[in-house]
Parts: C-alpha cells; structure tokens; sequence
DNA sequence: GTCTATAGGGGGATAGAC
DNA sequence: GTCTATCCCCCTATAGAC
C-alpha cells in the first residue's frame, strides 16, 4: 500500500491569490489608483471574495504594505547586526543582496516611497527604524572607528544616505534610464550587476574623503 | 496729473491661481488620490472654474506635469551643454544646482518618480532624453577623457546615476531619514548643504575607480 | 466559500443663472 | 468669468442565493 504524499499545491489557496493579485496591482498602481476590480480579475476570483477575505481595499492595502516594508528593512537589519562582520564587508552585503533583490521586484522601491509620502507615520508606527539603526552593531563599530585614528565621514546617516542611493536610485529612475540610453530591460539589470562589484569600492573610497 | 501705475498684482490671475493650487495639491497626493475638489479650495474658486479654464483634471495635469519635467530637466541640460566649463566642475554645478532647488520644492522627485511610473513614455514623448544626452558637450568630454589617458569609470550612464543618486536620493528618502535619525526638516536641509559640498569630491573619487 | 446583483457614495464634469 | 445645483459614472462594499 503506497503512503499518500501530500499533493504537490499547485494553486494556492485563494487568500494567497488575492494577495498576490494585490501586491502586483498595488506595487505597480499605488493605492489610490488601484482598483479592487483589478485585482479580484487579477486573482481570478470575483470582486465579493476580496471584501470576504479582507474585509476592505485599505486592510488589504496595509497587511501588503507591512509585509512588504518589515520584508525590505529586514534584510538590513540583519546585515547591520551582524558581528562577524567589518563595515566594509556590511557595504559589500548590502549592495548584493538589495540589488539582487530589486532585480527580483523592481516595482518595490517606487512602491515604497510612493505610498509613504502619502501616510510617513505608518513606516514609524510599525518599524522602531531609530532604535534599530542607533541600537545597531554597525552604528558601534561606525563610532569606534570614529574614536580611533581611521578618517571617516563622521556621519553615519550620510553614509547610510550614500549606500543606499548608490543602490536603490537607478531602479527609481530606470524609465528615465531606459529613455536616455535606449538600453532593455535586461542590458539594465546588466549594469546594476556590474555596479554590485562597483558600489563597495566606490564606497569605501567616499567615505574616506573627509 | 500723476501717470497711473500698473497696479501691483497681489493677487495673480485666476488661472494662474488654479495653476499653482494645482502643483501643490499633485505634488503631495499624485494625480489619482488628488480631487478636483481639493484644488478648488486650494485655489478658493469654485469647482466649475477649474473645467472652464483646463476642461478636464487630466488636462490641468498634464500641464502641471510638462512644466514640472522641463524645468527640471533643463536645469541639467543648460549645465551639460557648457562648453566653458570642464567636467568636474559641471558636477559642482548640477549638485549646487539641484540642491537649492529641491531644498525650495521638495516634492518635485517623488511626484517626478511616482508619475511616470504610471506613464512613463509620456516623458519621453515631450522630451527627446536620448538625443538631448548623447548629443551634449558633456558627452563629448567624456569620450575625450577616455580616449586620452585619463582613468575614469567607462560607462557616462554610470557616472549619471552615481550623481543623481548622491543628489536626489535623500530627499526621495526624507520620511525614513527624518524617522531613523529623528532630525527636523531644518536640520535635514542642514546636511544636504553639506551633502553639496562633498558631492562633487566623492564623484571625482569615484570616478577615477576603475 | 463563491457567486450575482445591487446598494451607496464619491468625484469629475456640465447646465444654466447671474 | 464665476457661481449653485445637479448629473452620472465608477468604484467600494454588502445582501443574499447557491
């Protein structure tokens, strides 16, 4: 007699379709230009399943927008905390992992920055970002290196500003990209690869110019 | 008989009344979340007026939006076309530039970004990007530079973004900056003077790392 | 749980008086 | 040119059948 395995989920279950649906729909319009029309047919189910499930737009709106925030700024979190690691090796990390993450959705930072213009405080409410950032082992070892004789910019934020502009500001301006250079998208990802060897180098010789 | 001044305008002309109620309220919310309503009050007219100057929201915002782009745009354009000044100093002059002129319109990159995602060959329709960079005596320079024997980073697109980001960057992420390190917008402007200064030396930095 | 049908309200646009 | 009043569509949300 053959053990039954559990069958191989081939559809997921239909909340798990709605948000999908919505994050796509959600990342790609905003909110407010979304529509739950849009979504319900993007999930293939009927707009009335959306309201069983979730209630609202805006419920469903917050529950994709926390997860998309904590999944974004985690990533950070744990290279920051990392002890193991040198300042340089934490640029390094950053760079690669975010770029790569951002080739795998490129939609989420505008998402981001868009939606947070329209409601800042959500971002704070649910994320201590002060405390993570200043409780962090990377703030430390920024002040040792500071206390010792290494020059370094003395300001960890413009050095956090630095990094991630570096990183995240060609994916927020990549139609702007595209149009100058008439490159595709894959000629693109190209170049922010090369940039994921580039961006620590560049980084280290930047924050060293006093 | 004293000759009759034309009176100061104190108050601008309606048009130009809705014109600017209208750049305020798209600035904050983005066309989809803004109502024709807000901007009316924003403006003190009444509904109708709106529709009898522009005809629809759409119109009035495609203007809003044509202004908005060019301007910005052709700050860097008459920078990138000097033929006095060399390439390092047209990096000192497009961060003074923009800086100060963010500093004064600090929703203007987040509106830029978050609308063209929606529509993002409306910008090139109006604004021939590709021909206006390859065509610029900074693109001249730069292959110059390469084909003497100056070490300089190969890619002009590369050397772009790197500064673009360095500028635009902070402010597209003024809410988490504000959020992590707790600073008012006074001081936040603070560190973008600074940021000015510094900029075109992290550029020439850069840059020159091959 | 999933559908169809519809209520309810908001927002863009216009008619028409002044 | 400017206003009040109103139309009407679209979108969210719900009632109710299956």
């Amino acid at each position: 007699m053959t053990v039954k395995k559990p069958k191989v989920e081939i559809d997921t279950s239909t909340e798990e379709k709605i948000k999908n649906a919505a994050r796509t729909v959600f990342y790609k319009k905003g909110y407010a230009a979304a529509r739950t029309r849009d979504i319900a047919e993007e999930a293939g189910i009927n707009l009335a399943l959306l309201n069983y499930y979730f209630r609202s737009k805006e419920k469903l709106f917050n529950i994709i927008m926390t997860e998309t925030l904590s999944g974004f700024i985690q990533r950070m979190i744990v290279v920051l905390n990392d002890e193991t690691t040198t300042l340089e090796k934490k640029t390094e990390l950053i760079a690669s992992k975010y770029i790569d993450l951002i080739i795998k959705e490129p939609e989420v930072p505008t998402f981001i920055i868009s939606e947070i213009r329209n409601n800042p405080d959500m971002l704070l409410e649910k994320i201590p970002l002060k405390e993570i950032v200043n409780k962090s082992i990377f703030f430390k070892q920024h002040q040792k290196a500071l206390e010792g004789n290494e020059s370094i910019e003395s300001n960890p934020l413009q050095f956090l500003m630095n990094l991630m502009g570096l990183i995240v500001f060609p994916f927020i301006a990549k139609p702007l990209i595209m149009g100058i250079s008439g490159i595709n998208t894959e000629a693109f990802n190209q170049m922010m690869l090369e940039r994921k060897k580039m961006i620590p180098v560049w980084i280290k010789t930047i924050m060293k110019t006093k």
